[in-house]
DNA sequence: TCCAATTTGTAGCCTAGGCAAACTTTGATG
DNA sequence: CATCAAAGTTTGCCTAGGCTACAAATTGGA
């Protein structure tokens, strides 16, 4: 059973590597998602909000959004609030598609909605495609909680 | 402002704080069960097969067993393979189980086994109680898989 | 026994992501 | 329009967790 070869791109066989992959990402999307729900919310996403939402300080976040500006993801000048360029606001939508499917995926397995958040929170980032297609059916297939 | 700061520590952490905290613990677990491994598969856990499996550099895998070693996970001497203390053991114990679990839960959920591997190297560190019994009982509850 | 390959350790460097303290800018209010 | 609190930034520090390059120890084979 070694490897037919199938030209995909490689996904890294090693579980760790994978994981420290999606490390790298995570908190980028976390920033991101965070930052439009704060626009639709409020009008504006600003470093004290986001600071009070991810439970750190607001240097915290200044340095995040200078990491998210280098890498072409949002846009920000100096005092003033934090806007997605469209590449952020893509990553945005499908964290957001993610951790909606999350959320639903365990609630539909009996998980107390409150907790479901938080755990969805953690596993959001670590999904392959497969397996967060088998959560979509599951949830699909679900008959109405009772 | 009015608010006294009704400090509350237990429950309703930031879901983002949670992720923090989880990654602080993550890799030490995964280091634990790893070593685990090699010393039931091969009689010694030894530097060059963890940095193997890990997909690192061994000298990363040195920094890492000095912080085990540091916070009374392992033992080890210098030149010498390295060693789980009850604290670790334990530690290596919950781990597998939940490894265990997360995976044949995957596997009910109709992932593939390859895929559900690397998926639950990643979720299997975020998950609480609620939902860990959540999925056990899914996995008991599920028909035989054909 | 001795030597060379393997393994482990050390030194030094890097980025991410935290923090506190001090400074600057903004904007609301008299 | 002066002041001042809130918001944001800068500076400097820390740990975790990666890396390369090199040094030292161990171990197996001739």
């Amino acid at each position: 059973m070694s490897s037919p070869t199938h030209s995909k791109k490689e996904t890294p066989i090693n579980p760790f590597v994978r994981v420290r992959e999606d490390h790298a990402t995570e908190l980028a999307e976390d920033y991101l998602e965070l930052i439009e729900d704060l626009i639709e919310q409020s009008g504006e996403a600003r470093a004290v909000d986001i600071a009070a939402a991810m439970g750190v300080r607001q240097v915290t976040v200044t340095k995040a959004i200078g990491r998210l500006k280098r890498d072409g993801l949002v846009t920000a000048a100096p005092y003033r609030s934090i806007f997605l360029t469209d590449q952020g606001k893509q990553i945005a939508k499908r964290a957001r598609a993610r951790h909606h499917t999350v959320l639903g995926f365990l609630v539909a397995l009996g998980v107390d909605p409150e907790v479901a958040e938080i755990d969805a929170e953690g596993i959001e980032h670590h999904l392959s495609p497969p397996t967060f297609i088998a959560m979509q059916k599951f949830i699909e297939q679900q008959p109405a909680v009772a």
